[in-house]
DNA sequence: AATTGGCACTCATTTGGATAGAGTGCTAAC
DNA sequence: GTTAGCACTCTATCCAAATGAGTGCCAATT
């Protein structure tokens, strides 16, 4: 039994060699790879004959299978699981590379929202797969200023302005009309009271005050903070997510037919379902990947989503990363999520 | 002589009806049509070998062509024009239909920008085709009001109202650092100078007021027109177009393969291409339709665009429409698009 | 005990030919 | 002018055989 045991790590090590051998086969190639073409293809001399046997004890173990019984070996979601986590042997960037990620995540300005763009764009080109990059709408994110614009027909537009420079506008509507002069002295108001405090804790101090003390202000006072109130939440449900290159998608047209892809490209465009995926990765650290069939999403299926969380002044900020089919090339694609991550913190920061 | 003339056009009425049959039948499944199917769908009480003489003087002319020997009829660009110009029974949609279409514009809110996605969405909802709006920042539009926030680094935050109601915002780099009270006080200037004047008139103004008298004005001042030159010529560039339900294309796979398919897909994102052909249908009036290979773009081939460009208080602020494979319902979809222009004009003006 | 060569077997893919079917063009008859 | 008939041309389909990649297992080898 002991013996047993000890001989069974011998061979696992040796076959996870062979796992290693075979995915990076079946990765580049997308096809099942047979014995033959492992035994040329791992350094050890040995024959067809013993990989085979070796295969049925990796086939045992869930780790690969045959689609049918003349076809080599497929790697299964387990299979890929070990390889990712522990026999993947990433290759660094050279610095060549990493100096022009960061010139391309340069180009077109360095306002946030470009720089978000460019990212993903950069992803989906080095990865020639779909890019994400989302922005949580950081909660610590401070009340500047806001500003009331009357327009016809009792509707006022409102413009709130936060620390780091976004601007959130939108038409309220009021049951009287308002003049500018009442307007700006409820901006003022709002402006003194607020300026600086976290966008949360003006909402509270918001709903607080209008609550205690609905007969101390007058009319327009209250109209303010209730615009204010409103203002606020509103701001608070919009969520960022760049999304580039879901085209290259397409070359995969082995995600299980076209249905499929269809299926997925509309996710894209609604975007939340992906983002709501995202998220889920924010709290980790470094680079993660997961296999699409581990979600649940099944629309996922026979994809990967690589990941790594950026952070700006030690903070999470957001999330990056590509989707492509499972059979990706992670060796190549965990340096480049892993360093543009780190570029993209670091650009934002200076900023 | 003129017997042979009289005969040609006696034939000729009856090979558009045969042509208008063979089209509506080859948009119906896709599928060269032949002599026999033609005989039973037209209504006329003709034999396969009749029709196959009639076959044979329209591909003589240039309006059908044959796959190969032994297949049926296929309609060629110039047989689809002539049916598209001159020989469509569009059925007019009935009161039920334009009811929804109209409530369907409707939900969402009544934003500029929602109800434009709204009328894309419903556009490529109805025609199971991709739904283009675009909106053409009508040079009408009414300066309002401009704001300036200071934000640190010598940035300043300019924020322009239009009469419109619709916001922009930007980041100008200034020279020097200015304080609030020095921005409000060049904004309240801008604002009393120019309010409610024509956008283009403001520029021409502010550039004017630059060059004349540079000296008059304390530095401010100048900096302040410098800016809002800037803003207002930002403002200019940008350019809306919505787009809704690509995916839909993907059943028509016929589009000659995948990577016509993916080209397409890019240009959807790039937009820039598909709004420079939109352009051009600005001045036209009422549905116009163009076929993929007219246009030039051969990233088109295969594709066919119904436009039609929508109007509030009689001036045209956009065009919108369909594109989806030549081989498309006309019939159907210009109504839709037709009356979709429409009512998206009324909602416009309403609000 | 691990490795290997050999062999029978399986199964997907390819190939080639035969056939059916759809459709045309032409000609002669109506 | 219209039609029926016929020969002809393609394409698509089907089937059977050949191909070939690959496995599994067993007996021989190291």
């Amino acid at each position: 039994m002991a013996n047993k045991s000890v001989s069974d790590s011998v061979v696992n090590e040796r076959a996870q060699h062979f796992l290693k051998a075979l995915i990076e086969r079946y990765i580049r190639d997308g096809q099942p790879v047979g014995s033959r073409t492992l035994a040329k293809d791992t350094g050890l001399d040995l024959s067809p004959a013993t990989i085979r046997n070796v295969m049925a004890d990796l086939e045992d173990m869930g780790l690969v299978s045959s689609p049918h019984t003349s076809a080599g070996r497929v790697p299964t979601i387990t299979g890929y699981r070990m390889f990712i986590d522990s026999l993947l042997t990433v290759q660094n960037l050279n610095n060549q590379e990493v100096e022009r990620i960061r010139k391309e995540i340069m180009v077109g300005g360095e306002e946030s929202s470009d720089v978000l763009k460019s990212a993903s764009k950069l992803l989906s080109g080095v990865t020639h797969m779909a890019g994400v990059v989302t922005l949580t709408r950081k909660d610590k994110n401070n009340f500047r200023q806001i500003e009331f614009l009357p327009l016809s027909d009792r509707r006022v537009l409102a413009i709130l302005v936060t620390e780091d420079g976004e601007v959130h506008n939108r038409i309220l509507h009021t049951h009287r009309d308002f003049t500018r002069a009442e307007l700006d002295q409820a901006a003022n108001f709002l402006n003194k009271s607020f300026a600086g405090y976290e966008m949360e804790l003006v909402r509270q101090r918001v709903l607080q005050q209008l609550n205690d003390a609905r007969d101390h202000f007058d009319q327009v006072m209250t109209q303010a903070l209730t615009m204010a109130g409103e203002m606020v939440n509103a701001s608070e449900t919009k969520e960022d997510c760049v999304i580039a290159g879901q085209t290259n998608l397409m070359e995969f047209a082995e995600l299980s037919g076209l249905e499929q892809l269809r299926k997925l490209f509309d996710a894209f465009t609604e975007k939340r379902e992906i983002l709501h995926l995202l998220d889920q990765f924010l709290d980790a650290e470094g680079v993660q990947i997961f296999i699409g069939e581990e979600s649940g999403y099944q629309l996922l299926n026979g994809c990967s989503v690589v990941t790594a969380p950026y952070q700006v002044n030690e903070e999470v900020v957001g999330v990056l990363g590509v989707i492509g089919p499972t059979r990706m090339n992670y060796e190549r694609v965990i340096p480049v999520v892993d360093i543009t991550a780190k570029i993209l913190g670091a650009v934002l920061k200076k900023h």
